[in-house]
DNA sequence: ATTACTATTAGTACCAAGTCATAATTACGG
DNA sequence: CCGTAATTATGACTTGGTACTAATAGTAAT
């Protein structure tokens, strides 16, 4: 099929090929990468070691863990949109997002709100120490506008529960200390604390 | 750990507590499994063929395939959120939004609020005539949960300027008439009222 | 009690897709 | 031609299974 021209690549050629190969198909068996390029199985484990590529098993379970994290259940921190890098349970966390193309309008380049309020949204819902919260309200102010490629922190603090018993989120982030959004997030959460399956 | 009380469950009791743990938590091996159910390993196997649940393999390439499928580079948050049916610059506009995979909480389905949220934040910009809109500040309110499968239907109408010349747009979603979700927008705008691209 | 049947457990051989370690072979540059 | 790097081969072992066979325990019916 796509054979490699029969042709030997040099090695180095061959691992970056490698490393495209499998993040494009991670779901291919060392055997059919040796045919690919055509060389013997165990120049692709000495390779797949060199460039610390995980087997077959370990990238079909990172890639479905990603979608279905077994660690959501104690911390949904595949979840969130951007990247944690501080969480205390039911008190703070913060999560950063390095704003990119992907999240910025064509023309002028301004990060579209949806994704600050993901973010900080998601951060909300990272932040509450229960299997299932949901944000029952919000309040949001965009307060400066975002653009690609500045890098947004985003805090969130738990005040506490309102008399209705949702948990009260306050989500601050900013750019270079500068505040871009602020919001106030009203959890609805199951309150069952703990206890599991 | 959360053993099973040492009560040897009936067969179909057993087997419907298997079910509910497998989908759960598909990551889990025969091994654990009889374990946590006090039985054999072929037991289990027997259970499961019965049930006709795949192996532990299978169950993890499944789970990435879908999520492999689906991720083909078309990130949910990208382009206009949802499918606009209706829209008529300025004064209204509707747009509709499967829920699928993708935009559910793993463990119970329930849409995630910041998806919601992109949907009517995204008919908000959509609604405004003019190239640059964003979103000043927002007022949300989720007032049902959404789960995976339905239909959302987000309506939007502009209320006009405010003093300070931001636009308030108002968006209701609906599953089933039924509203899911409502939120005020207020519109920051270029204010060069006229004629598109 | 004997039979019948279901449920459960055990044990074997086998497989895929690896790891780990060791050795042999080939390729190539100086 | 020699030395080193790259590649290939080989074998033992691992996980998490399938497939099949056989044995055992428990219960109900006759």
């Amino acid at each position: 099929m796509d054979g490699v021209k029969s042709l030997k690549l040099p090695k180095v050629k061959r691992q970056e090929l490698l490393k495209e190969t499998i993040e494009q198909t991670p779901f291919i068996t060392d055997e059919e990468l040796a045919k690919k390029f055509s060389v013997s199985i165990q120049t692709i484990r000495l390779d797949r070691m060199e460039l610390s590529i995980p087997e077959l098993r370990e990238r079909i379970k990172s890639v479905a863990s990603h979608q279905w994290n077994e660690t959501v259940r104690a911390l949904p921190l595949e979840d969130v949109i951007g990247e944690i890098v501080d969480l205390e349970l039911d008190k703070r966390a913060i999560s950063i997002l390095d704003i990119s193309q992907e999240h910025v309008f064509s023309r002028n380049n301004i990060a579209r709100g949806h994704h600050l309020f993901a973010q900080a949204n998601s951060l909300a819902v990272a932040v509450i120490n229960d299997e299932l919260a949901l944000t029952a309200k919000s309040e949001l102010k965009f307060t400066r506008q975002v653009k690609q490629g500045e890098r947004v922190v985003a805090k969130a603090f738990v005040e506490g529960d309102n008399d209705k018993g949702l948990t009260i989120v306050h989500v601050d982030s900013f750019v270079d200390n500068e505040k871009v959004f602020t919001g106030v997030f009203y959890m609805y959460r199951t309150a069952e604390e703990k206890g599991e399956s």
